[in-house]
DNA sequence: CTGAAAGCGCTTACAG
DNA sequence: CTGAAAGCGCTTACAG
């Protein structure tokens, strides 16, 4: 308490903060409360002296304003929900602080929220988000529980679905399609010569599912699609689950030329599995990945895999969101970012 | 607005949401509005059959309390301001999932902030975010500018420190002793019979220097510190830069028996060049990292490194934050969480 | 360019 | 156990 000043000391009730307020910055400053929130924000109109002792009696009072009361009168509020399935996979780590970084300049913090790929969870999450009026929304894909759909509908805010695309009326989405670059990496493998081309994927997400549909396309276009080689483990993946497929497919189907993993820590395990086994890749079998993460061009050999613009959909998005939260309309509703193969020396 | 209930649709003021208040409930269900207030919080005191007429109209109309005019109101927010250096280092992924789990359950919400080891950004968020009058905070490490520590003091929120320990009064940490774990790593190095031992660090924040000084302990107590094994590099470290380092140090000083890195990715990283370029482990040159990342125990060979206990450290901290958001006070204001170290086949 | 009035949607005391 | 009044700290229209 000790450096509240006197004149705001002597009138303080009981429910008030010990913070400055707008109204006392009036009092020091001189002008009305009114004048004080107009110099506040974008000042369009105030003239500069009052501005100055407006920003003379901030300073002196270390006036912060009240975030609540301003959303309270305005309506609107600073805070956007952004929900990621985890924060594990470095994937959404680059896509969040791509978000962050784009939406922070205009004065929007995020609400991170982690839904473990749990539709539930994400419904729990979004209920409490929902209650901080968000004004706006960034979340992760189609896929969501029925109670999760609705109340999306009823809040009214605007929303940017983010990695996939859809072409669906009224949908703001961001991504690339996960089933073509299932498909690309996989007619890789395929052109490399290889025909025993196994699927070892974990998590299951629907991204991941999209991903065996087009290695199932790949494959069948070729005539040598085999559903014994699709090896799907709910749960996270890890370099160690990676390592483990890796030895299980070898044992169970020695004849295997090539594993495509649904995600690069996946394959970076079995990378270090194969070294450890003593199995020569990719001579024996080729490795590919997904999403080029960290140190998968380390690896020993440097792992083939897709890059994703996963930076470039979270600043895309942001953007995109920041125009619906302007009312503005936004022309291209769904942008595709595409992939790129990296093809390194495990393929 | 197809779902807005006749009623509210009527009365609808041109400022006011489409959304249902807590007027609304109190009318709909036939109560005064602090009734429902009350029924809506922990409800101690309201009539079973009035709690039950409540709820209906709460699912009736949808209604979504409005935190901004709650917080207003009580002058309390349900907000935590979370402030970590990184995200790219999964050391603080798992202690902000840590943190999240513990406070959630309480009706908290983490604001996450990135400041990217730099103080002016930190100033920045702790700027931004103290105007969301958070009901407290968890900051990273002790360094920070002149402008935050004023800002902080200023603020009178609630706030634990994480992953260092000090004793400073008023302070409240949660952590362990950075400078102890450097040193216990280094002298099992040289329990090995390791005399060369170099210490490769990227980044060069507070905590990476006070292993450092650990490390400097250690050696010159057993009589061996050599200032040209310091490899410090500024900036982000990865597992590219850990290669580099150790073909660096193997190069200009051919007689290193051993290096510790001050993260794991680092090791990871040289552990793969040493695959690449020969160097055999631990015999030519021991490896030993910080912090048991994932993976780790994975390498060829599984990495010798400290595991430490960010989990532990984003609960505990977050426990005696709710505590003192409660105002209560908390007897062990500072927490060593302590360290292991595990020995594995590179070292 | 500046201001007086009203209101945003809750909760806090204070009564009963 | 329940309620009428006042107020939290801002901003929105509406005037001048």
């Amino acid at each position: 308490m000790a450096d509240v000043p006197e004149r705001l000391r002597s009138r303080t009730p009981s429910r008030a903060s010990s913070h400055a307020t707008l109204d006392d910055v009036a009092r020091v400053s001189g002008v009305s409360p009114i004048t004080v929130s107009r110099a506040l924000r974008g000042a369009r109109n105030v003239a500069p002296d009052l501005q100055a002792r407006v920003q003379a009696a901030v300073d002196e009072l270390g006036y912060v304003p009240n975030v609540a009361a301003r959303a309270l009168a305005s309506a609107r509020s600073s805070h956007v929900a952004v929900l990621i399935p985890s924060l594990t996979n470095q994937l959404f780590v680059e896509l969040l602080e791509a978000v962050q970084d784009a939406l922070a300049p205009h004065g929007f913090q995020s609400l991170i929220g982690v839904t473990h790929y749990d539709p539930a969870e994400e419904e729990a999450l979004l209920r409490s988000y929902l209650s901080q009026r968000p004004a706006g929304l960034l979340l992760t894909g189609f896929d969501r529980s029925a109670a999760s759909l609705r109340m999306l509908e009823r809040s009214h805010a605007p929303c940017v679905y983010l990695m996939e695309t859809s072409a669906a009326p009224g949908i703001h989405s961001v991504g690339f399609s996960q089933q073509d670059a299932g498909r690309a990496i996989v007619q890789h493998l395929l052109a490399r010569g290889r025909r025993r081309i196994a699927y070892a994927a974990g998590q299951l997400d629907p991204r991941v599912m999209l991903r065996l549909a087009g290695y199932r396309e790949a494959l069948r276009a070729a005539g040598c699609h085999d559903p014994a080689l699709e090896l799907l483990v709910p749960g996270p993946t890890s370099m160690a689950l990676g390592g483990r497929q890796f030895e299980d497919l070898l044992a169970r189907h020695p004849d295997v030329d090539a594993i495509f993993y649904c995600n690069d820590d996946l394959a970076q395990g079995a990378l270090l599995a194969a070294l450890r086994t003593g199995v020569p890749v990719p001579e024996r079998v080729a490795i590919a990945g997904f999403n080029d993460l960290g140190g998968s061009d380390q690896m020993l050999p440097p792992l083939t895999t897709v890059r994703t613009p996963r930076q470039a959909i979270g600043e895309r998005a942001a953007s995109m969101l920041l125009a619906l939260m302007r009312d503005e309309t936004v022309a291209e509703r769904t942008l595709d970012l595409g992939f790129e193969l990296m093809v390194r020396q495990s393929s």
